[in-house]
DNA sequence: TGGTCATGTGATAATGATTATCATGTCATT
DNA sequence: AATGACATGATAATCATTATCACATGACCA
């Protein structure tokens, strides 16, 4: 169904006494079209600049709070907002060097739990206690090669 | 010697035009000093407070810009500058979700292939072209376990 | 159904981090 | 020593983000 996303959202926003509004609607709706994290530029303009960018400001902080949503920093200096992890599923991200573009990439159940391993191993000389990792990878995207 | 780093940079700053003055001299010893990327006012406070704001703004992005620092965003939203890989080396970030400190952590020689390998797969299938990847990794670490 | 109260909205103002400006200082080269 | 390029530090300007506040909306209850 395709509204599963947005009946877990809603339940975990009313389950915090939380609303689950058209603005609110149209920025989750805007980031389960995207195969990547978005900055709040780039929610204004996927939202069709219905929602104004005090809104946007105030909504995708309230949705980071209530952990319905992550941010993201990368090499450009920019914040970008994704769905969290328990709504989009760990994966990682592939930064494009010259357009600074960022989409996701999942790797294989081998892969990931191999990558596991190399962080758990990391992290028995530190004493930290791990949670989560992510991997970036940084390139040059197919468009920008030519 | 203590000072090839110092020399490494020089050379290179030379390289450019730019003088390696005394002001980026402090900041590139404080960077070497620490286990991890600081942020602009760690670094006011490493260097004892005797390179003002402006200056340390100016100057680590001018090194930024020669290549000699890079930049790290995190999960506070904060900017680090650390130096560059070709002077600290390639490694990883463990972030503390704790108290947000930052430190530097190398995979062994194998682990960091098994890495790239993974990172190959993974681009094999989006059509990127890789230049670098980086790990980080969230936990607690020990002083904020107890 | 209407009233009431908590929550959400959008315009605007305030904040805070970063960057630009500019007059002055420093270094290298002749 | 003189000249010109680069560097410095104080201050002002900018830009993204956050706070404020009057008004709107939706949920709940009499």
């Amino acid at each position: 169904m395709a509204d599963l996303l947005h009946n877990k959202v809603e339940q975990s926003l009313r389950a915090q006494g939380m609303r689950y509004t058209s603005n609110r609607r149209k920025l989750v709706s805007a980031l389960e079209d995207t195969s990547g994290p978005l900055t709040v530029d780039q929610l204004y303009r996927a939202t069709k600049q219905r929602v104004p960018f005090s809104s946007i400001y105030r909504e995708v902080r309230a949705l980071f709070e209530a952990e319905v949503l992550s941010l993201i920093h990368s090499t450009d200096r920019s914040n970008r907002f994704e769905l969290a992890e328990w709504l989009a599923g760990h994966h990682h991200h592939m930064v494009c060097v010259r357009c600074m573009a960022i989409s996701d990439v999942a790797l294989s159940p081998r892969g990931e739990n191999k990558l596991a391993e190399l962080v758990d191993r990391a992290a028995t000389d530190t004493g930290y206690m791990i949670t989560d990792h992510t991997l970036e990878i940084e390139g040059v995207c197919p468009d920008c090669q030519s």
